[in-house]
DNA sequence: GAGCATCGGGG
DNA sequence: GTGTACGATGCTC
């Protein structure tokens, strides 16, 4: 054990003096109890005495990190019964129940019966409380089949946000907690707590933020190996600071780098600099996914332990089909994740490569070095290094600037929410929602509905329902066109017409009912008690429509304001989704087919109403509705705009979105949700704004990916409809020819298992076999390089690995027809070319239809 | 057409 | 840890 262990004790008086508020002096003696106020950033808890105690850890406001002991706090569940007056009995059964499995004991503690709300009815509930957090759900299963039980809710909140949301405590938020000496092993000053509340709105200032980077050995095999690939750098940037660390020795002038002997002392260096920083927050780019699972996997093998919590834990892994990997006390935001899931609908970019993210956020990108050459530089010319060490420092500054720039609209999300960073950047929409009624819950005196079985979700799955309206557009090139969006239309439908579960065909309105405008008139909403949901979501609009005023009225540009509009619009917008994602509480496909149904009903009259003043319709779908002009002029489009607004009820608008010179529209393809949106428009300033149009894949060829680039270019930009033609018929004479070159035709597959886990295989699997057949080694992690080759059979016989194909020895007809023609085939479908127009007339042959 | 497999990000 | 992904697309059978 070469490591510190510190135990600290804290002196009061010291400590105090100039730090905080303190009402503790009372006729010049000193009590022992005193007012700290702090940051929350993150929390866990831990088993102590046989009970659970909470640790909230954050930055005190004289900058100091602290840690808050938390005794009193105890895990519990609602139960409600079938008949009220079956409680006592109930009461008296629940509060002997003890279930002993190996050493560990579950135990009901006590029960407290209360008045709350349920779906729309006031009931009286017990809430059990149990002696561990982890009892919770071993009580409630061994109560669960009892007679009188109506139902059992809330069993399967975690411990720290189900503290966060009892306690009312909002991390970043200013937090005041009374406090005394408390000794425990720790790396940041640590207090037994008496009392925790929300002091203020106050956010935390400037969080401490740290950056991380690692390289790895064998990037060039195209397999990442962390079982054999040591790191051989790892970068830091902060606030002025900025190191990197590597194991082997060079000249250089760059006084950021610094050298130790091997990856072990890499590893420990690692921690160190950590330990040294004490950051608040600990960012990376894929990090969950990449740099820390890799940098313990290398540990593990040094038996070195990565324990760099607050609490001296090891960094914990949450293993899955998305990992995710927490540190005790410092918030570890995996900047990619949370750019992937709430960032990205702002953004251009399909791909979420820190390079592309990084462009398009920051306007700057990752440092052009050839990745391929580090192994070889590494063992064969070290005098070459250093400008990998520079890349990954450029890495590790992107991953900070990132955090930095959009730490704002993380902040604001943790405050709305109400729940850790760490949690928040991990959450997609649905759960932001989740997560916030919950957090409402209390105020509102609600039980929280349940998550579903396992059964429910595959019956969820099944029930489809109609989605929104879609206006098709006729395939082509338009002039003049105006688009119009109805502001917020899900959340204001929601709002107007009191749509939710608690509301849902209520007793009281039975002889009143005003039927949603679905297919079978069959659903309606309370006219007079205002629904949960809807209530939330008109709190949310409300909040937001008063922060739009302040940034209008303001003359300097409020970020924070801005990240706060943008998150509540989100937030509202994602509550129809929410009604009808299958994994929600609180699901109602009954709601969710009433919003649609009310929105589809909203977007005709618009369509009807334009037509009748002569425009012409080319387009709608959802919420928007695209005109021609048709000869009329930009002022009369503002003007129908105008009317249309007079007749909306409530909190319903529509917007003008604004005015495109041209645009083009493609047939979109229809799902359970609607058509998705696929077109493209330019813009006054002559910017292509394309909506819609396929990702493109690695496993997607180069010749496919570079086709469709270049014909999105000519049709929008240059307007020359024949040139994009004559372009592809180029390329695709050129497959035929075989003057493409085998690199443009080299599909990437990963392997994602061992080859003998596979059922069915794929073309890269029977590549991967005929390599491990001469000798190449091949397992999982391993990305396979193939090229389809002429001949018979099925594809996969046919796919051969490309250094043993010879020069355009591809099958053109695949690519042509599995690649080529689907990158772009959408594209001049619209402008009204057919098959034979892009591969040459006559040529007909084994070509699929071009038309599907 | 059902069902299985893979994509993403990282080096 | 009182919990965990997701939505889209291509290939095989």
């Amino acid at each position: 054990m070469d490591f510190k262990e510190i135990y600290k004790v804290y002196l009061f008086f010291s400590f105090f003096t100039n730090t905080f508020l303190n009402d503790g002096f009372l006729g010049g003696v000193m009590v022992d109890k005193v007012k700290v106020q702090f940051y929350p950033l993150d929390l866990t808890y831990h088993i102590i005495n046989d009970k659970a105690v909470i640790y909230l850890f954050g930055r005190a406001v004289d900058g100091r990190q602290v840690c808050i002991v938390d005794e009193d706090f105890e895990p519990y569940f609602w139960v409600v019964l079938k008949n009220e007056e079956d409680i006592e009995e109930f009461v008296r059964k629940v509060e002997k129940v003890k279930v002993e499995e190996k050493k560990d004991v579950a135990s009901v503690v006590k029960t407290v019966v209360e008045r709350k709300n349920f779906i729309g009815e006031e009931v009286k509930a017990v809430k059990v409380f149990c002696n561990l957090p982890k009892s919770v759900p071993v009580i409630r299963e061994a109560i669960k089949d009892w007679d009188f039980i109506r139902t059992i809710n809330e069993f399967d909140i975690p411990f720290t946000r189900r503290y966060l949301i009892d306690k009312g405590i909002i991390p970043l938020t200013l937090t005041e907690a009374e406090v005394s000496a408390y000794s425990v092993k720790s790396r940041v000053d640590t207090f037994k707590a008496y009392k925790v509340k929300q002091a203020s709105e106050d956010s935390i200032k400037e969080p401490r933020i740290l950056a991380f980077d690692i390289e790895t050995y064998g990037s060039d095999k195209g397999r990442i190996d962390s079982k054999k690939n040591p790191i051989l750098m790892v970068s830091f940037y902060g606030e002025n600071f900025r190191k990197v660390i590597t194991w082997k020795k060079f000249k250089t002038g760059h006084d950021y780098i610094e050298f130790v002997e091997g990856e072990d002392q890499l590893i420990e260096r690692f921690k160190e600099v950590i330990n040294m920083q004490k950051p608040d927050i600990l960012t990376g780019y894929f990090s969950d996914g990449f740099d820390l699972p890799y940098l313990h996997e290398r540990a593990e093998k040094y038996k070195i332990k990565l324990d760099i919590g607050h609490d001296f834990s090891n960094i914990n892994f949450k293993r899955g089909l998305s990992e995710a990997v927490s540190i005790n006390g410092i918030a570890h935001i995996d900047m990619f994740k949370f750019i992937r899931r709430v960032i990205a609908r702002r953004l251009e970019t399909d791909t979420y490569s820190l390079d592309a993210v990084s462009k398009e956020i920051l306007g700057e990108g990752k440092m052009k070095v050839d990745m391929d050459n580090l192994s070889d530089v590494w063992d064969n010319k070290p005098e070459e290094i250093e400008q990998f060490c520079e890349y990954n420092l450029q890495d590790s500054l992107l991953a900070y600037k990132l955090c930095v720039k959009l730490f704002p609209n993380l902040e604001e999300l943790v405050k709305i929410v109400g729940l850790t960073p760490y949690d928040i950047s991990r959450m997609g929409f649905s759960q932001l929602v989740e997560w916030f009624i919950m957090r409402q819950t209390p105020e509102f005196n609600e039980i929280a509905m349940n998550n579903p079985h396992h059964d429910d979700v595959g019956k969820r799955r099944m029930q489809t329902y109609a989605g929104a309206f879609v206006y098709q557009p006729k395939p082509g090139l338009y002039k003049d066109i105006a688009v119009f969006d109805f502001r917020s239309l899900y959340p204001s439908i929601i709002v107007s017409h009191n749509i939710g579960p608690d509301t849902l065909n209520c007793k009281c309105c039975k002889d009143k009912a005003e039927y949603a405008p679905t297919d079978k008139k069959e659903y309606y909403f309370c006219k007079d008690k205002k629904g949960f949901l809807p209530s939330l979501v008109k709190e949310i609009i409300e909040r937001r429509t008063r922060i739009k005023d302040i940034i209008k009225k303001s003359k300097t540009k409020n970020l924070l304001l801005e990240a706060r509009s943008e998150a509540l619009k989100v937030l509202a917008n994602s509550f129809y989704g929410y009604l009808g994602f299958f994994g929600a509480r609180w699901y109602s496909i009954e709601c969710a087919r009433s919003v649609t149904a009310y929105g589809r009903y909203y977007i005709h009259k618009t369509i009807e109403k334009a037509e009748k003043e002569g425009f012409k319709v080319l387009y709608g779908d959802t919420d928007s509705v695209f005109l021609s002009l048709d000869g009329k002029k930009e002022e009369d489009g503002i003007r129908f705009m105008e009317e249309i607004n007079e007749e909306l009820p409530g909190v319903m608008e529509l917007e003008y979105e604004g005015f495109y010179p041209a645009g083009i529209f493609v047939a979109a393809k229809m799902s359970a949700f609607g058509a998705k949106k696929k077109y493209a428009l330019l813009a006054k300033d002559g910017s292509i704004k394309v909506t819609g149009f396929e990702l493109v894949r690695r496993n997607w060829s180069l010749v496919a990916k570079e086709t469709q680039e270049d014909v999105l270019k000519i049709i929008l930009g240059e307007k020359d409809n024949d040139k994009a033609l004559q372009h592809v018929q180029k390329v695709i004479k050129d497959l035929r020819d075989k003057k493409v070159s085998n690199e443009k035709v080299i599909i990437h597959t990963q392997l994602t298992k061992e080859i003998g886990d596979y059922e069915n295989k794929g073309p890269h699997v029977a590549v991967a076999e005929r390599m491990k057949g001469k000798g190449i080694e091949v397992g999982a992690g391993m990305v396979i390089d193939y090229i389809i080759t002429s001949g018979k059979g099925i594809i996969r016989d046919r796919a051969k690995i490309p250094d043993e194909v010879n020069e355009g020895d591809y099958d053109s007809d695949y690519y042509i027809n599995n690649q080529v023609i689907p990158a772009i085939d959408k594209i001049f479908e619209v402008l009204g070319f057919k098959e034979e127009d892009l591969v040459g007339g006559g040529e007909q042959s084994k070509l699929g239809k071009f038309f599907k």
